[in-house]
DNA sequence: TACGGATGTGTGAACGTGCACACAGTAGGA
DNA sequence: TCCTACTGTGTGCACGTTCACACATCCGTA
């Protein structure tokens, strides 16, 4: 019945004709101001009629405003595929910014070259601001971020980052704290860390939370230090706990990926988890239930991290200033049999 | 030294004056066209004395070209997670994008709310093209593309896709009869299968290749037919072919993340592998080294699968027309441990 | 009657860019 | 000498929208 109607587009002029109506009028029905009933209702049958859709580069163009949000994720490729959590921080953001009716565009950081890239993508106009996640200290991204006065929510936080930008995240040393705690209640006594991404806030918090837990029974010989959050690191990280104290009983793997790790290596080295070595690990992402026992841990609320981002910076697009600086998001342990 | 130049952004008027030249000489620098070696320097220099960066709405909406490339994701959020074939494809898209000075902008559809979202986000305008993963039989969103025109290439393709829509796929059929004749050259001979995603192209040809390479020792009682292609199916998969016929000694599983679970279900049941029951999986996903024996499988190049996808789009916007509509990328059998 | 406010509508001017066109100068060939 | 082709540059307009402003109408009240 209808033509194909192959590549016009109604605008507001079409749309302003058919409603025997003026562009202006359109506008405000789009944009709010005073408007009659009838001439609303002119205006949105003539809108669905001739399946009106606002050109969002002419709109851009005069308010300045993309409706865009940056997703900067600062981490290699293959992390970023081994590790759900920034998966879902992601998707929590996405959700939150689509409602929003902004769209969200990511951008992985790798190299110092991304960087550039990054700095300049965002200093372009293209976003009207941006999300960072896992920033590491003295991070570039802070710097550009401060200079262009540009809205932004990090998730997580540097400890030199910008006294004015907004961040969330979790209590990572009350949340390790606590989990120690757990495998302190356990009986365990020699009890070691498998320590990951130092250059980061979360690595470090975990560790000093850890420190903190244990009080006299911490022992720096029973810390082993691995770059990254993932599976390999782990089982490096075990088998040197391993060789370092064969008697120890109890391990903190600084995320679940890398207790899936160390039970693999403990496999190898003939010890039963939680029978000789109580193990926890740190996230609740799906390795905590993959795993064989399945993983005591610590809940991190992934999706919800990256939702409080993304209305962290909505908030500040709509001109309010964020009431609190930093948000620390409730991290619930989970009990499963591995600890 | 300079000021902190608050919102002020330079605009081709400005660089124009500073170099003492016309707005039309600005243009054809950046352009393309008749420009003088001088006229050429003094507006170059112009622009990085003033950090020139083109405003992109106003760009937009002269070309009627945003720069955009859409990556749609038709899965549940959960799977999206759980999977990292699609975070690993998204990867090769978005890399081959911005090489090409394309912004990628994902969307994922879940719900059928979403689908109509998506409908009106890709005839809005927004993006000049669009990359579609995993659609369905019957999906909306094939009919949406064909009647916008919308450049666009599928990952995989459903029967019923357009035939002008471009492709980039792997031979599902083939890879399943390599990884199937594997199994009976180690003398398998009462092997099953953990079928997904049967309402999918790439459930479909698994199932068939697999059925094509066993000939008269197909039996259907050995077929589990499960929704997705998550570690879950897997387990109850296992679980159930073991209850129909205890003397399985090998299995298919549709992917990694199966296998895995399938893994956990044998060993619950006690049956060693590779010794009692030969496991192959799909995808050689991180799954296929995590798990415990490590996984036989077929290698899936999932970022060349982004990549190619995207070049296809990319060669539609430069006008050309894909001398190949549909694109099938080799599959390497990986030999590990697990059959 | 006149006035001020609330409500409703139309109009012109931008936003920053690319492109068609006009124009100017030079060189080469008939 | 004139015409054409090529190189190089400037100018006006349009892309589709929002926003400030001007204008018009209606009401209640001084």
């Amino acid at each position: 019945m209808s033509r194909p109607q192959p590549q016009k587009r109604a605008t507001v002029h079409d749309i302003a004709a058919a409603a025997g109506l003026s562009r202006g009028t359109v506008s405000r029905v789009l944009n709010g101001g005073y408007v009659s009933a009838e001439a609303r209702s002119a205006i949105e049958t003539a809108m669905t009629d001739l399946g009106y859709v606002p050109n969002n580069a002419a709109r851009a163009l005069k308010t300045r405003r993309s409706q865009a949000v940056a997703f900067v994720a600062h981490e290699p490729h293959s992390l970023f595929l081994d590790d759900p959590n920034i998966g879902a921080i992601m998707l929590g953001a996405n959700a939150a910014l689509s409602l929003a009716d902004h769209q969200m565009v990511s951008l992985v950081v790798e190299s110092t070259r991304d960087n550039e890239r990054v700095a300049r993508y965002l200093s372009g106009g293209f976003v009207d601001g941006a999300i960072v996640v896992s920033a590491r200290t003295k991070d570039p991204i802070i710097k550009v971020l401060s200079d262009l006065a540009l809205p932004a929510a990090f998730v997580g936080h540097p400890p030199d980052l910008d006294q004015n930008i907004p961040f969330v995240g979790i209590d990572n040393v009350g949340s390790a704290v606590a989990i120690t705690e757990h495998l302190l209640s356990t009986g365990r006594r020699r009890i070691g860390m498998i320590a990951a991404a130092l250059d980061r806030d979360s690595g470090i918090d975990r560790l000093n939370g850890f420190r903190a837990a244990l009080g006299d029974l911490f022992d720096e010989e029973l810390i082993a230090d691995v770059p990254h959050y993932d599976y390999g690191s782990g089982v490096k990280g075990m088998r040197d706990l391993l060789q370092r104290e064969p008697a120890i009983d109890g391990v903190f793997a600084a995320s679940d990926a890398i207790a899936a790790g160390a039970l693999e290596a403990l496999r190898e080295a003939g010890r039963s988890v939680p029978g000789d070595v109580g193990l926890v690990g740190f996230d609740d992402s799906t390795w905590a239930v993959r795993c064989q026992p399945q993983l005591t841990t610590v809940h991190q609320p992934a999706k919800e991290l990256g939702a409080c981002a993304a209305q962290m910076v909505l908030r500040q697009l709509r001109g309010e200033h964020p009431e609190t600086v930093g948000q620390l998001l409730p991290t619930p342990l989970v009990l499963r049999d591995s600890a």
